[in-house]
RNA sequence: GUGGCUGUAGCUCAAUGGGCAGAGCUCCGCACUGUGGAUGCGGCGGUUGGGGGUUCGAAUCCCCUCAGCCACCCCA
């Protein structure tokens, strides 16, 4: 037991875990070149104005890391990407050829209490598309979800995603005779819709000095899953679906609004299908945003997706794949101490074929060097000793198949090619 | 920030009502000096999260604190 401890919140990444991280890196960054999107990074902490101007007052002020450098300027270790991309955006939205679209994954902070799918320090995947304002552009943010979860083997029985619209909610809430300077409070409210039972909504909903009948019309909107109908630009979103083939997944969801203030049209998130874990990811259109820290106003539609609930829901449903500790796929043995430069020297020669080699850096028994092997997950294993080099030949041992066969040297990288287009293939 | 549950070996957990801190797994060694996730034997490993209190005696009871988990809040 170690004495000075983690930060509270933040997570240790063995070798193991990293090698979840990078699965998922990989992935999402896979989906994203798909789609065309470019990866950048923003710094990592940024100077409190930036979140002056917009984000959820709550997530700066009581969820933020916020420190006074040496020089005495408050910063703040980010909490979210979007206002630093505007920023970015923004110094030099005269020379960004547009549409932008860009994609990054990193870590950010908050200062919460951790729990279930919740951490201080977590990785987020970012994605946007900037620059142009369309259904047709929101639907293919959410295709860039669909895909990602069609290529992790999430099915649509396992993940929805669900969709809605501010604008097209607040023109419900105005049909209601409910007033526009109410709708912080009432979004709140209608987010609320699937977490509470109803005796507590209503409670909640007067709490707000919602009336009976204003919170018995909202809870009637709510019922009906086919008012999208009614809005052009969700009519026009749901068939840009249809054209993306990702229709199975999405869903028109009228309790979904989400939290952070700037989103202006479409909005969506994505929750594992039975709803037990906290939503997977969470996005929408904001227009205002670049505008706001002191650019020209461009429209912008994206998404943020941490690692962790990602992680709970791939682990839920099995889709997470064995990952070997080691990146290597060959192991040479040292026979003996006689043999230790004959070793060195081979796995050079390997190396120096572009092989990723690793040396067993002592003379131990041979059963446990191919222990070793096993449990790194190094599917080959070149023993060399006094019988190979007198024939001047190598052992190549396939643990995969638990065969093994003498190749002499000048066939070696042949061998070993072949051997390892079986694997990926 | 509020409330609840839990902290014992690297990991998972035992320890009758307060009476000698244990087991499995892991790790290391040997059986086994040319061949694997097996088996057997042995070994390393602990201020029982930390601090204080009650007691002849505390892993066990009480208080404080820290951490983890769960719910709220909020959100990725």
């Amino acid at each position: 037991m170690s004495s000075i401890k983690a930060v509270k919140g933040t997570r240790d990444f063995y070798p193991d875990s990293m090698a979840f991280r990078n699965w998922l890196y990989a992935a999402i960054r896979n989906v994203s070149e798909t789609f065309g999107y470019q990866e950048f990074e923003a710094p990592l902490i940024e100077r409190l104005e930036l979140y002056a101007a917009k984000s959820g007052e709550e997530l700066v002020k009581e969820q933020s890391f916020v420190f006074k450098d040496r020089g005495g300027d408050m910063v703040v270790l980010r909490p979210e990407l979007t206002p630093s991309l505007a920023r970015m955006i923004a110094s030099r939205s005269r020379e960004l050829t547009r549409p932008i679209r860009w994609w990054s994954f990193g870590p950010f902070w908050r200062y919460e209490r951790p729990q279930r799918g919740r951490s201080r320090e977590f990785f987020q995947w970012n994605i946007d598309l900037l620059g142009v304002v369309s259904p047709q552009a929101d639907a293919e943010i959410v295709a860039v979800i669909a895909t990602f979860f069609k290529s992790l083997g999430l099915s649509p029985t396992q993940v929805r995603i669900g969709v809605n619209n501010r604008r097209f909610a607040e023109s419900q809430l105005e049909s209601l005779g409910i007033p526009n300077s109410a709708n912080t409070d009432i979004f709140r409210l209608i987010d609320r819709k699937e977490k509470m039972d109803e005796v507590a909504w209503f409670e909640y909903g007067r709490k707000l000095n919602v009336s009976q009948t204003h919170l018995d019309g909202i809870q009637g909107k709510l019922k009906e899953k086919d008012v999208w109908k009614n809005s052009p630009e969700l009519v026009e979103f749901f068939t840009a679906c249809e054209a993306l083939d990702i229709k199975e997944y999405v869903d028109f969801e009228p309790t979904v609004i989400r939290g952070l203030d700037y989103y202006t049209g479409t909005v969506f998130e994505a929750r594992d299908a039975d709803g037990s874990e906290r939503a997977i990811l969470g996005g929408g259109r904001y227009d205002n945003l670049v505008g706001d820290v002191g650019g020209e106003p461009i429209s912008g539609v994206g998404f943020a997706m941490g690692d962790v609930v990602i992680k709970l829901v791939l682990e839920k449903y099995g889709h997470i794949p064995e990952l070997k500790p080691s990146p290597v796929d060959i192991l040479v043995t040292t026979f003996d101490e006689s043999l230790q430069e004959n070793a060195l020297t081979l796995a050079t020669e390997i190396r120096n074929s572009s092989f990723k080699v690793e040396w067993y850096p002592q003379a131990s028994r041979l059963s446990r060097q191919l222990k070793y092997a096993d449990k790194q997950g190094i599917p080959i294993v070149i023993i060399l000793g006094p019988e190979e080099v007198e024939a001047s030949c190598v052992t190549i041992k396939d643990l995969r198949g638990r065969t093994q066969e003498k190749v002499p040297k000048d066939k070696l990288f042949k061998y070993l090619e072949r051997l390892l287009e079986q694997q990926n293939g």
